[in-house]
DNA sequence: CCTCGGATCAGCT
DNA sequence: GCTGATCCGAGGA
C-alpha cells in the first residue's frame, strides 16, 4: 500500500514540494474507474512572484490558492484546464505534464492535456487532494530520478525564474530548453547529464 | 461599462 | 518558428 501525500507533504516550500512532486502518482477517481499519471513536470508560483494568480490578492477565481495545503487550484485559461496544488501561503505548484497510466499508457504533455487525460475539470476546483477525496496524490518510488531546474513555460512576467521541474529523459516533459541539471531529491547531489 | 491580455493548444509556415 | 481561436476575469473609468 503506497502512502497517500497528506497535508504535511504540501505544507512545506513550495520549491521543494515542487521538485518532490515529481515521479509522484496524481490519481482521479470517476466513479469505480480511477485514472492516474506518473507527475513528470512541475512549475512553483511564489509569493511576490508576478506571474502567480495569488500575486493580486484573493478572488473569486483564485480563492482555492488561499486554501490549505494540498487544496486543488483549477483554473481555466483559453478554454482549457489547468491543476495546480497549494502549498502555504497561498503559493502552488502547477501540474505540467504526466506519464499516464493504464493499458496504453500515454504522455500527457501540458498541463492542459494532463487534466483532460484524467478528467479533472473545473469542478475539482478547490478540492482538498490531502486529505484525499476524488483527487488524490501517492509518493513516488524509490527509485532514483534526475531533476531538471529551469525557466517556467509560458510566461511574460518573470518568465527567467528557474522554478519548472522536470524529469530527465521523460517524454511528456514541454519542450525544452535551457537545462540546468540537479540531484534527486532524496539523493546526495548528483552527477551531470 | 469597456478594454486588455492570458500559468494553452492546435495547426500552419 | 508563428498565429489565431475564443472567452472570461481583472482592473480601470
Amino acid at each position: 500500500m503506497v502512502a497517500r501525500l497528506g497535508r504535511a507533504f504540501f505544507d512545506r516550500g513550495t520549491l521543494r514540494v515542487a521538485r518532490e512532486l515529481l515521479g509522484a502518482r496524481l490519481i482521479v477517481r470517476e466513479g469505480q474507474v480511477e485514472r492516474s499519471a506518473r507527475i513528470v513536470e512541475t512549475e512553483a508560483y511564489v509569493r511576490g512572484d508576478p506571474a502567480s494568480h495569488a500575486f493580486r490578492g484573493p478572488t473569486r477565481r483564485n480563492r482555492s490558492m488561499f486554501g490549505p495545503p494540498g487544496t486543488l487550484y483549477v483554473f481555466r485559461i483559453h478554454q482549457v484546464v489547468c491543476a495546480n496544488l497549494v502549498t502555504r501561503s497561498a503559493e502552488a505548484v502547477l501540474l505540467r505534464a504526466g506519464a499516464v497510466e493504464g493499458r496504453e499508457p500515454a504522455y500527457a504533455s501540458g498541463p492542459g492535456r494532463l487534466c483532460r487525460a484524467l478528467g479533472l475539470t473545473i469542478r475539482d476546483d478547490g478540492d482538498d487532494a490531502a486529505r484525499g477525496g476524488r483527487v488524490r496524490v501517492e509518493a513516488r518510488d524509490r527509485r532514483p530520478i534526475r531533476i531538471v531546474t529551469g525557466p517556467r513555460v509560458g510566461l511574460r512576467r518573470a518568465a527567467e525564474r528557474p522554478l519548472r521541474f522536470y524529469v530527465a529523459g521523460e517524454p511528456a516533459v514541454s519542450r525544452p530548453r535551457r537545462l540546468s541539471v540537479s540531484a534527486s531529491p532524496s539523493r546526495s547531489r548528483g552527477a551531470a547529464r
